[in-house]
DNA sequence: CCAATTATTTGACATAGGTCAAAAGAAATC
DNA sequence: GATTTCTTTTGACCTATGTCAAATAATTGG
């Protein structure tokens, strides 16, 4: 989805504006694998992805990688906390298929915050989406069992099975990828 | 904390707007166990604790009580997506210890994101700060043992222990209250 | 196309934390 | 301050899911 479009079914924005707003973006495509932000590293930029699949994680000890979150067309995707307190990153972003994205630095987007204010308005709702969006996964991590956690994320991210790996969402479930492997090849839950 | 200092320590509101703002809310007295919104009921209002503490929780299957957050004084507390999006709450509301606090209603806070650019800047950087916080929450429940899960527990709510029952934190915390007490207790983990 | 990686599935076994039931301790009510 | 009610602790036992290791299967690169 084009970020354009995005924008206008958001807030209603007098053209001018939107063009302006636009103008403030960068625009590229970028490659299958492409590391966005590395632990550790000031997330410098705010993404919206026209195209393609990223994710968000983070290394436990032993190196295990956790996955945090997904992101998909026609949303946006940084390391928040960074992105907005300008601290270092305790998140990975990556890009996990072919994608086209456009990117904003803080600087630019705090002028047009500031400029517009129907943007701090989009900026308020996107934040408000986006925190009932992670309770909900919070809700389906905290109580409820493996088997129904899958079920969850088939809500949130009906098409991620066939697009990223088994190990990413496993991690993303909170559960490992044997247990995942198990749970889709339809393991009746044992019996004694 | 008195609403008005905690506006101004978030945003620089000029003197005037923020008087006005104020006035807006409505400050009351509230007991304990007072239930501000109940599952089903959509979540009229925004509220603002001064002085006491907080919850939200919903019910599992069997009934059983599953305390999503904690309020406490200095917080905003809401049923957030039913009170944005005005659809029924999935959570209830409750008061947990004798309580001051400020409510605002929908639409006047509507009203106030309209008339104040700086208002709606204040939203958004609520909203950015919760959902933050709601992050780091799901970290801990989504990898970590139920003795860190407790440690995190406190420094998101230092004193929390002693101010609420224990059956509500352990459910806060994706754990029975039985194992919760043997953390406390400090229950070497077991050997053999 | 074949070799070499990389990802997924399967099996055997271990364990953190759950469940159920009862006892002990606090708090509220009369 | 005794009785009732609610909360927390303790113990015995159970199970969902984790761990480790090996076997397939799929993907990638030469």
């Amino acid at each position: 989805m084009k970020l354009a479009n995005y924008l206008e079914n958001t807030v209603p924005f007098p053209t001018g504006e939107l063009m302006d707003i636009i103008s403030y973006f960068e625009r590229e495509a970028v490659q299958k694998n492409k590391m966005l932000v590395r632990e550790g590293q000031v997330c410098t930029k705010l993404y919206f992805l026209e195209k393609g699949v990223g994710r968000s994680y983070y290394l436990k000890e032993a190196g295990k990688e956790v996955t945090q979150w997904f992101f998909v067309e026609g949303q946006f995707m940084s390391s928040i906390e960074s992105f907005f307190q300008q601290n270092p990153s305790l998140y990975y972003l990556e890009i996990l298929e072919d994608a086209v994205l456009y990117s904003i630095t803080r600087e630019k987007l705090d002028l047009l915050f500031a400029r517009y204010h129907n943007m701090e308005k989009l900026g308020r709702l996107l934040s408000t989406e986006m925190l009932t969006r992670v309770v909900n996964k919070l809700s389906a991590i905290q109580f409820q069992t493996a088997r129904e956690r899958h079920d969850y994320m088939l809500t949130e991210f009906p098409d991620i099975a066939n697009r990223v790996a088994l190990g990413h969402i496993a991690s993303y479930l909170g559960m490992t990828q044997e247990t995942l492997s198990r749970i889709r090849r339809g393991d009746p839950p044992k019996k004694s």
